[in-house]
RNA sequence: GGGCGGAUAGCUCAGCCUGGUUAGAGCGCCGGCCUUACAAGCCGGAGGCCGCAGGUUCAAGUCCUGCUCCGCCCA
């Protein structure tokens, strides 16, 4: 714990005017490791509250997307720890197969290296420094946003713990069935040389040409076929038409002949075939389209690879063996043109896959490659959402959740890459498969010791997907499984809601026997001021440490979270920040201002009685502890920051400091009351604001009298019953108003600004004029540059050269002897009347409906009826007073 | 083709789930203030057919239907 004595009494005198976050940030944020305020008990001994981090990618350095990410999961992990919850936040990154291969081979292509120059084995050291690398900066940039993650269990991807479940993992699917290797079509990505699943598939609009190609017909005649692709022509094994389509019913069982090849292919009828699309005869190329495989396996057709893994066209080509697929089309569509067969090529916009990683256009193919099968996995982790174990926010995704799950297609999990799990399986001479979870040393078949490994690894998301539990010791059943499984909260951008939670539901569910989280809290995306996407391509990214040395880790922070809802993408630019570092600015000298008046303050004393102002703060204090608490339950983290930015700059500074100011000038009892009040209610926003903010607020909190060790640790606020006090509310509120009149008469009627005015209050009930006056004295003088207050007599008339407002049942007035502008004043009041009498109009027609006095809530009734008397009654006295004026 | 989100002040966004104050905030704008915590501040003010059209309801920014525009996801 942290024992950090409290500063003297006066230390804020001290303080620099402006909030310089550098220093402090860097000097807390080491304090806390030191303390060790961060770790999770192996045993927990009170109510848990536990997260894992999405892992960013090894790739490189963090974008502000993690930033928003993470500053969302120390909220809510700080507020728990400061509930007085047992808090594990488990920090790691994640190896990102495909995505970091990618980029270290980028980095050697700039020293004109290849990886397959340096072999396998060395190209890994080469990722592996890498990974050292960017793993060190990403966990430093974490902490200079502030995380307080347990770093006792940083976690990787690859290491050793992870890697061993990877492999239970693979061995358990593969013997329950779940894991199988076979040929079926997958997305392959020639640049990346390796099989994508469906998900790494991006599709795109891009221009394309529609190509209608004559097809001869064997025995004479020809059929139009149209096509986007027509190097795919090459591997045609048939053409086919729709079972009902009158126009090409006398085809079906005729043969065509591919065009420039001369290869006789049948005419098949399926389902499939859609007689909308072009002219309702489509040529099938099993090899190279999903559709067309799934046609192929139907009528046994053979498949022809024409594109090879480089997509240069393969020896099926014929004539075109060897050419780039582009190049080929070019020529092949020539060729056709050249022969007579080409009828017609249009412009058209289609959709066409690209790899996610490097942008290639993908080629649709069959391989052999390792599969899981999902149905048996996804409908639990469907049903889980369904039966409300796992609660998404916010709930709309649920629905896309569900699509997803309900027409899930099995995962391909191989890759051919280097960088990533080695799949788990040998083969011997014999072909036998044996798949183990320790390398084995003989076939499991036939004994050969001939064994190879399968070269390939596995997709990323496949260790990803085993995250929740493989980092806190999985398959071992390890204390903190027992404790901290299932997570309370995962915390993630909802563009990754397919690839990881859905993954992680089904492993969870799989291996765990439970649900990998409680609650899945979805957030959007950052964008940058104009609503652009950020990105490297458009230059537009926002480095966060950047942001952090610009205008501080806590004014990056709040910037992100407030105005966010959850699942709603945020827009950052600089004058939120700006906004965000002045209000730790303004944070920053209400603390110095309470605690240079703090001279002589002992927080053991007892002070003197609380004057109304300090039961309004209080109250209010109250309130918004409630508000926040009910904000955070709900995770709306921008409305829990909204509602205590209102309390601390609109209420404790607005009108509370400065009505305490006289207080703390005069000294005595009252003196004693303010500071108390000042220190109680700071102490109260400071805890509210930690989790959001949490440097300045530490840095604050260890010089106000009274605190006890860190920020960190500090009890979460309550809302004490005792704090509780309507009436004095009420009565504060009705002082505000009064100070507001006058301000806003004086400024309308450009009083000078030093020059004191005398203030008249007066209502139709004496005594209530009396007391409001005793009561919005000391603030009138203080904010309103009242000079004498006058209470007037109820009877009296009412003051002619003066400007008035109404409060309630009170009436303000600046007498404005030789100032006012009497046309002015009557012109204003008459548009007052004027407001007033139209809204208590529609007041009436309301209460005059039968049906709103018989259907509507009582209290709806009576605070309309109550609403109407309160305007008949200004309107009553607006109205005297106009005739006061004009008479 | 299917689904989702957004549309509220000049700009950026809350509020909508759970209908009932005079629809809020920040920035910007206008006017005035260096009032000994803060000019990264203080005071006052202007500014809104809550996208359009219907419907439900005593009552709609809020619920329902349709439409328009923008964005996203899936096929």
């Amino acid at each position: 714990m942290a024992t950090e004595p409290s500063a003297p009494a006066g230390a804020g005198a001290q303080l620099a005017p402006r909030y310089d976050p550098r220093e402090v940030e860097q000097r807390w944020y080491s304090r806390w490791l030191e303390q060790d305020l961060f770790r999770a008990p192996a045993v927990p001994a009170r109510p848990v509250f536990s997260i894992v981090i999405p892992p960013p990618n090894v790739t490189g350095v963090l974008h502000i997307g993690h930033a928003l990410d993470n500053t969302i999961q120390d909220v809510l992990v700080r507020r728990r720890r400061m509930q007085g919850y047992d808090v594990l936040w488990l920090p790691g990154t994640d190896h990102a197969g495909i995505a970091t291969q990618v980029v270290v081979e980028r980095r050697l292509a700039e020293e004109g290296k290849d990886r397959r120059d340096l072999g396998r084995e060395r190209f890994l050291e080469v990722v592996w420094s890498w990974k050292n690398e960017y793993e060190q900066r990403i966990l430093g940039q974490l902490q200079r946003l502030g995380c307080s993650c347990d770093w006792s269990r940083t976690r990787f991807t690859m290491d050793p713990g992870c890697s061993r479940a990877v492999r239970e993992v693979f061995v358990h699917l593969y013997r329950r069935g779940l894991i199988y290797r076979g040929h079926y079509m997958i997305n392959w990505c020639p640049r990346c040389r390796t099989t994508l699943s469906d998900l790494e598939v991006t599709h795109r609009e891009v221009d394309g040409k529609f190509y209608r190609v004559r097809y001869p017909l064997a025995d004479g005649g020809t059929v139009t076929v149209a096509t986007t692709r027509p190097e795919t022509i090459l591997g045609d094994t048939a053409l086919a038409v729709h079972p009902g389509d009158e126009r090409y019913r006398h085809l079906v069982g005729r043969e065509a002949v591919v065009p420039v090849l001369g290869r006789r292919i049948p005419i098949v009828a399926d389902e499939a075939v859609d007689p909308e699309f072009g002219t309702g005869v489509v040529k099938v190329t099993p090899f190279h389209d999903p559709t067309d495989f799934e046609i192929g396996r139907r009528h046994g057709l053979p498949a022809i690879q024409v594109i090879g893994e480089d997509a240069s066209m393969t020896a099926e080509a014929g004539p075109f063996a060897g050419l780039d697929r582009w190049e080929c089309r070019r020529r092949l569509v020539e060729a056709l043109a050249e022969q007579g067969l080409l009828e017609s090529v249009e412009d058209m916009r289609h959709a066409v896959g690209h790899c996610q990683r490097c942008d290639t256009v993908v080629e649709p193919l069959i391989s052999e490659q390792w599969f899981v099968k999902t149905k048996p996995l996804a409908e639990p982790a469907a049903e889980a959402v369904r039966t409300g174990r796992t609660r998404i926010v916010p709930e709309r995704f649920e629905k896309i959740y569900f699509h997803w799950l309900d027409n899930i297609r099995d995962w391909p999990i191989s890759r051919q890459i280097w960088w990533g799990h080695r799949i788990p399986a040998w083969y011997c001479p014999e072909g036998h498969v044996t798949v183990a979870v320790e390398d084995p040393q003989q076939c499991e078949h036939c004994g050969s010791r001939d064994l190879e490994q399968d070269p390939d690894v596995l997709d990323t998301w496949f260790s990803s997907a085993l995250w929740p539990f493989s980092t806190m010791g999985w398959p071992e059943r390890t204390p903190e499984l027992e404790a901290y499984y299932p997570t309370s909260v995962l915390v993630t951008g909802y563009d990754i809601l397919f690839f990881w939670v859905a993954r992680m539901m089904m492993m969870g569910l799989e291996f765990m026997g439970d649900v990998p989280f409680r609650t899945v809290l979805l957030h959007g995306l950052v964008r940058d001021g104009q609503g652009q996407k950020m990105s490297k391509s458009r230059g537009n990214t926002v480095d966060p440490l950047d942001v952090v040395d610009r205008y501080g880790a806590d004014a990056l922070r709040w910037a992100l979270v407030t105005g966010i809802t959850p699942g709603n993408d945020v827009r950052l630019y600089d004058e939120k920040l700006e906004g965000a570092r002045n209000f730790a600015n303004k944070l920053w000298n209400a603390a110095r201002f309470v605690l240079a008046n703090l001279e002589g303050y002992d927080p053991e004393a007892s002070a003197g009685a609380r004057r109304l102002e300090d039961r309004w703060i209080l109250d209010l204090a109250r309130r918004t502890v409630l508000e926040t608490d009910r904000h955070y339950e709900q995770f709306e983290l921008g409305e829990a920051a909204r509602a205590v930015y209102e309390f601390f700059w609109g209420a404790y500074c607005d009108w509370y400091i400065e009505l305490a100011k006289p207080r703390l000038g005069a000294g005595g009892e009252d003196r004693a009351a303010a500071q108390r009040t000042l220190v109680e209610v700071l102490s109260v926003i400071l805890r509210l604001l930690h989790p959001v903010m949490p440097f300045i607020t530490e840095e604050i909190w260890q010089r106000l009298p009274g605190s006890r060790g860190s920020i960190v640790t500090a009890p979460w606020p309550e809302a004490p019953a005792g704090w509780a006090d309507p009436e004095s509310a009420r009565r504060m509120e009705q002082v505000i108003d009064m100070v507001r009149a006058v301000r806003a008469i004086r400024s309308e009627f450009k009083i000078e600004p030093g020059r004191p005015v005398p203030v008249w209050v007066r209502a139709d009930r004496e005594e209530a004029a009396r007391e409001a006056a005793a009561l919005a004295e000391a603030a009138l003088r203080r904010l309103a540059g009242a000079g004498q207050v006058t209470v007037l007599p109820a009877g009296g008339p009412r003051p002619r050269r003066a400007a008035g407002d109404i409060i309630g049942p009170v009436e303000v007035y600046v007498p404005l002897e030789g100032v006012i502008d009497l046309e002015a004043e009557v012109a204003r009041l008459e548009r007052e009347l004027a407001e007033a009498s139209s809204r208590a109009q529609g007041l009436a027609r309301r209460l005059e409906n039968q049906e709103f006095l018989a259907k509507a809530p009582p209290e709806v009734v009576a605070r309309e009826r109550q609403k109407y008397a309160d305007l008949q009654d200004a309107i009553g006295r607006l109205e005297a007073r106009l005739r006061d004026l004009t008479a």
